[in-house]
DNA sequence: ACTAAATTAGAACGAACGTTCGAATTGAGA
DNA sequence: TCTCAATTCGAACGTTCGTTCTAATTTAGT
């Protein structure tokens, strides 16, 4: 709360004044990134209906967000656990639906296509190889989140469809 | 430490009896994990030559500790960036060491077969993909880590190699 | 059995942290 | 201009944390 406090400019008792405690803090900008990508999500992915298509947008969506506010995320990445009960199922909910967002495009993508692995597999697999960018992405170095994701979404649906099933695409 | 000296018996005090001080005690954590997932690698592919069974071999050896070890592995995530200079560059080290030996597989895997994206991206996912297992996976639950090993190997060498110079395996 | 070293234990120190308090300052409406 | 609420501030409280101190106890060699 000090660092807060020194970095923004506003007095201890100043961010107390309009947050109540540290963990409701959290919690908000939890609640608000979460809520933010899904709704960007849901906006990009309306009248897109080939499911390749719509995995590659979820994927856009995700790297883009991450990247452009890659010190937040990694900040929510480690503190992923870090809310009680009452606030933390709230975030919980939205990540979850998150979740199922993305099982649904793969199911979607299994029912024309076929998958090679499990949905959950998959998804997870996924969400690992975009989370863990925070890590390593530095971006005087490493491409930007556009062709971050024609890399990774080529990599991903290569690796999960079936060969015999491939349309040949970009 | 408090916690440490409840969970291991030892008085506080005996604690920093044998550690001079709480990063030193990550630091030898870190330093002897690293260095065993490294030593057990070395051991498992001498005398494996085929590219792809190698890196089948690298996902195996990789999930297996982290799934062995998954509170201590999701502590050494959670605290890669923990130590100060001196320990922190000796781990690194060790850490640079292991991304190299990956990076080496894929480019054998290369030069036999080529590779649809860049060889950084392919391991960066790669180790994406298998160190977001701490976050996810459940014993009671989700398979071992010998058949999650099989599908994400799968998923992740055909999502690598280009279709063409595919050869059928498994 | 005696001694020196190794090991353990409980208590405490100083710093950092989340939080709160009371007073001071600012702003808007009458 | 006066008043009341909103806002800001420096200082402090109580707790936790990493660490150290001192004294007690155990262990190993003679």
């Amino acid at each position: 709360m000090r660092d807060l406090s020194r970095a923004t400019g506003m007095s201890l008792a100043g961010l107390y004044y309009y947050f109540e405690s540290k963990e409701r803090l959290l919690f908000l900008i939890q609640k608000h990134t979460f809520s933010t990508i899904v709704l960007r999500l849901k906006r990009r992915l309306q009248g897109v209906a080939d499911p390749e298509e719509r995995i590659r947008i979820f994927i856009l969506n995700h790297l883009e967000y991450f990247l452009a506010n890659q010190q937040a995320m990694k900040v929510l990445s480690h503190e992923a656990e870090a809310l009680k009960n009452g606030f933390a199922s709230e975030v919980a909910a939205i990540k979850r639906e998150y979740y199922r967002i993305c099982m649904g495009l793969l199911d979607e993508l299994k029912r024309e296509q076929g998958l090679q692995c499990s949905t959950r597999i998959a998804v997870l697999s996924l969400f690992g190889m975009m989370n863990w960018i925070y890590t390593w992405h530095n971006p005087r170095v490493d491409a930007d989140a556009e062709s971050l994701a024609r890399e990774m979404g080529g990599m991903f649906l290569r690796g999960v469809i079936p060969v015999k099933s491939r349309k040949e695409s970009r």
